[in-house]
DNA sequence: TTGCGAATGTGCGCGAACGCACACAAAATC
DNA sequence: GATTTTGTGTGCGTTCGCGCACATTCGCAA
């Protein structure tokens, strides 16, 4: 196994840092770390799932895919949660398809391993549920945000999430790919980042992006970035100590 | 208690009639019928929940409520379904309100009753998660549709799924709720709905919309509604033998 | 019967976002 | 260094839904 460096630790991702020592040392073995590149299709939409996926440092984003080829983003996963809810739901897939947004490192876990252990109804069991719920108001809040808000708005909110779950403020994102995501178009998000800029909030050039005022784009995002924070916090706080720094 | 009437049967709910015979006899006891009012609220956003609720006539519709007081549905249950998945997810609460959309009657649990079966990790169990899963699936497309589709498109899926929840094709109903529920504007349902008539899919009078062309509104409606039903199938189906049949 | 309120129809003007068509510039490639 | 690709800016006209202001019309209740 790969010496136990920065990046190849496990208990990065925070569902898995708040674990008791018994059940992590119980899964620790089948815990295999993953490189994932940017663009990486995770699960395709309907496919049956084998593993679940643990981010440490990558970000991972939940897609719907219209027939019509159009796509919006329901919800994201970084270090703060996982991917593959339907493992231990039952369904054993979704609709949706998961894309690496941001490169970086994650621990998969089979699925016979991740469902013995769910079923012994420990800690870990109650985490994976209540990090489930936490992502239903995520899902919730992008379905509420999609009716009312503005597309400036909700990239604050994008940005916002990114920002909590990277560990740099620097984006390697193009206007396109969040168009994408939000589900609007290309221009509309240039017209918007444009905003931003002259507000000082961010700096970007060809496919990246800098945060500059964090402060200032949570006054200009709407209420739904809080609502979900503060939700995730309620339903986990208890079992992550470490608070999620703001960095610069 | 009262006699077995039709309308006092638990198992016209589908998830508890799916149980097997000795699960639902260690509930039976403990599921209280209730009669719950058009426009009743359930459930107050970030209130703690007692009971959970199994709807056999009743619909009941997941709401969430900004702080400048506008409204967007983000899911709905009826016979299919259940309203209180915080109390077995672990969060106790969610940040959505649960109103009555259509008077008629539930059943409902204790949340220490229904704790105590769901940690046996039997069929019950399993039910409510793949029933969990199958509304994240539902939130899911509500946030896709809200995104790409028109009002038209959305109040046709809407009707639908009525349709699907109720045992009549006669809806009590104004254009100003469904427009609470959709978040949109009054009158932009008032014309979209007068589209529909004009099309001679729906007739309406003052609060009573009759569904009169089901094929007719599956061809109007996006997508969405049909993910939405397959899904839950797919995750449901093989427990629930008695078809949702289509009436007139 | 006669109100009166609640439900619906209709018609503005407005703004946001769309689809499209480019111009331009900065990388990447040869 | 020249060419191509990729990312971003910008300016149309169009559509959709909003907010507002009414005019109706239906049904209930005094």
């Amino acid at each position: 196994m790969a010496p136990k460096e920065h990046t190849d630790d496990a208990r990065m991702n925070h569902l898995l840092a708040a674990l008791p020592a018994d059940e992590f040392a119980r899964l620790e073995t089948d815990l295999e770390p993953v490189s994932l590149l940017l663009g990486e299709v995770i699960y395709e939409s309907g496919e049956q799932l084998e593993y679940i996926y643990f981010p440490t440092t990558a970000i991972i984003s939940l897609l719907y895919i219209m027939e019509n080829g159009s796509t919006a983003e329901i919800g994201m996963a970084g270090n703060d949660g996982l991917v593959g809810i339907a493992l231990y739901m039952g369904g054993s897939t979704t609709p949706s398809r998961a894309v690496v947004q941001s490169a970086g490192s994650a621990f998969r876990l089979k699925s016979k391993a991740l469902q013995s252990e769910f079923g012994l109804g420990g800690v870990f069991q109650n985490i994976l549920l209540r990090y489930t719920q936490s992502l239903v108001t995520q899902i919730s809040q992008t379905a509420v945000c999609n009716r009312l808000h503005s597309v400036e708005q909700q990239l604050c909110r994008w940005l916002l999430i990114n920002h909590d779950l990277l560990q740099t403020n620097k984006l390697i994102m193009t206007h396109d790919l969040i168009a994408n995501m939000l589900g609007v178009r290309r221009e509309g998000v240039s017209v918007a980042a444009g905003n931003l800029q002259k507000k000082n909030l961010i700096s970007y050039v060809r496919g990246t992006i800098t945060m500059l005022d964090r402060p200032g784009l949570e006054a200009v995002a709407c209420e739904c970035y809080q609502v979900v924070k503060n939700e995730y916090d309620r339903l986990l706080g208890k079992y992550i100590s470490q608070n999620r720094q703001p960095h610069n």
